[in-house]
DNA sequence: ATCATCCATTAGCGATACTGATGCCCGTGG
DNA sequence: CCACGGGCATCAGTATCGCTAATGGATGAT
């Protein structure tokens, strides 16, 4: 008998609100039917899964909590692939794209679908990598932009919940921004273990997050030494070239930024790849975009 | 709202069974019941999931179909992997190994690991690969050994149901086994894609599954000529001696195959690897297990 | 044509899952 | 130290749900 995913959604919220009122509130429930829901859950598991006062997850809730989020997407993504076999209305196309893939090439195959197909409404937003796989998956987005590091012709890693399908756009070769007056500077290529511990500027929105690095790394190094929030390349080129540390790009973009200098990263041999990640059956939209960005 | 699992349990019976009285037996149900269920699961999602009369799936149902195990799967593997918390009886140790990783280098660890420790109950399953993974995150077996081809220091790709813990223990590089007198027996090695129509022997049990190669190859080749069920080596190089078909082994099991000669594949470049499966929180007797099969 | 099989439907009943009210525990402020 | 208040637990009541049993209807076989 399995664990009913109903309990597990409200499981879900009460860890998320730290509180069971709060929870229940933001379901609909009365805080009772909250209550009654995580004492069935902890007695169908035998453990107690939520400390209370104040409220948290126990060791078993911190576990429990690592199925709970993919499998409720899995849940919703099921739901969601078979309403898109029913719909036959291909006059939508939501994009859901990573920050660093909303590039020309993007905008440009967008133009030319929109040219092709005036009537189409398109939508774009931008959100995190997993977020923008979810939403395809959900059904909120009908395609999907991500990208990351990865050994070459290898697929990224993605949060499996379904069957989708991903195609590479683009491989780039991955570089090092460091200050141009920077001892590596002059070098032709670099490795990147030899950096783990270097200082790092994670900026997520723009460079290989930090953690990327450190998975394809299995290195415990690339601590983060300071954090740069912003979409702006030229604001993290400043910061790179007065040295409040490195970060990865991918190598076209690194061209023409004032006080920096680029090096190749030559070993591992990794690369900088965007996919497009679609459902399975892409409406005649996603088909043309993906077209567009092949072509 | 998510999708009711009870109902997709039913779904999967009924489908699997291709009857709803069938279905309904084997779940303890009464055929109302099933056909209920089904009712209500076609009515949550808007389409019709089973052809009736003769039952079996519709476009939208094999659809479901393939969201509907994984969620299963991953329902059970979230509460065994809770139970596995409470338990601290580490006086099992359950083997889910692949067939052909039952080898002496196998046998030898767990005999290691019996004789340090005398108490312990041993038992060893074979299972087919998504089987033996199953098992380990269901919590029928507390380790699991699995084999597969793939690109060398790639991990294999495993059904993500969960976190779990995997790591190589082995990996050989990977051999064509054909007649002695074939006209490519005296090759140095050989290419994968050009062989993708040759005339090929399936023997799940013990050479490479066609499957595999056919992804790993990307291509639509790798036809089944004959199938061979067996589990016994010479049996298999008996066919291949005698020109049935070629079968990819590890290289290392195919010295002293009488009449047939094994020649490596070069390209893609490909290796046959063997990793242990076990959760994230072994027991004493896994980790020892693991610790043997590495030292 | 008759029957057997199998799925759909309906009625009824027991179990379930909520709400609302109340109780209890703990942290807080006077 | 005590009173208060916020928040989770518990309980009773009720509406709904989900099952079984019985029946009906369609299909295919003999």
């Amino acid at each position: 008998m399995p664990v009913d995913p109903h309990l597990l959604r409200t499981f879900v919220a009460v860890i998320e609100h730290r509180s069971f009122s709060a929870a229940a509130q933001g379901l609909g429930y009365t805080q009772s039917a909250v209550s009654q829901h995580i004492a069935a859950l902890e007695s169908d598991l035998g453990t107690q899964l939520v400390e209370r006062r104040p409220v948290g997850p126990t060791v078993a809730g911190e576990r429990l909590m690592e199925h709970a989020r993919p499998l409720l997407l899995r849940l919703d993504a099921a739901r969601a692939d078979i309403a898109r076999l029913q719909q036959v209305r291909p006059a939508r196309l939501t994009v859901a794209c990573a920050p660093a893939t909303l590039t020309p090439a993007l905008t440009k195959a967008l133009a030319h679908v929109r040219a092709t197909t005036p009537a189409l409404a398109v939508a774009v937003r931008v959100r995190g990598r997993d977020d923008a796989v979810r939403e395809v998956l959900t059904g909120a987005a009908d395609v999907a932009l991500v990208d990351g590091v990865a050994a070459p012709s290898d697929p990224l890693p993605l949060p499996d919940a379904g069957p989708m399908t991903t195609l590479a756009v683009a491989e780039e070769p991955l570089a090092l921004l460091l200050p141009a007056d920077h001892p590596l500077a002059r070098r032709r290529s670099l490795r990147l273990p030899d950096l783990a511990d270097a200082h790092w500027l994670d900026a997520p929105e723009l460079a290989v997050p930090l953690g990327q690095l450190r998975a394809v790394a299995r290195s415990d190094g690339f601590a983060p030494h300071v954090t740069y929030d912003g979409t702006d390349i030229r604001g993290l080129a400043a910061l790179v070239a007065s040295g409040h540390g490195l970060a990865a790009l991918p190598l076209p973009s690194t061209t023409g930024l004032p006080g920096t200098a680029a090096v190749r990263i030559g070993a591992p041999r990794l690369v900088h790849r965007t996919e497009v990640v679609h459902p399975r059956t892409p409406t005649s939209a996603v088909r043309a975009l993906v077209a567009a960005l092949n072509g």
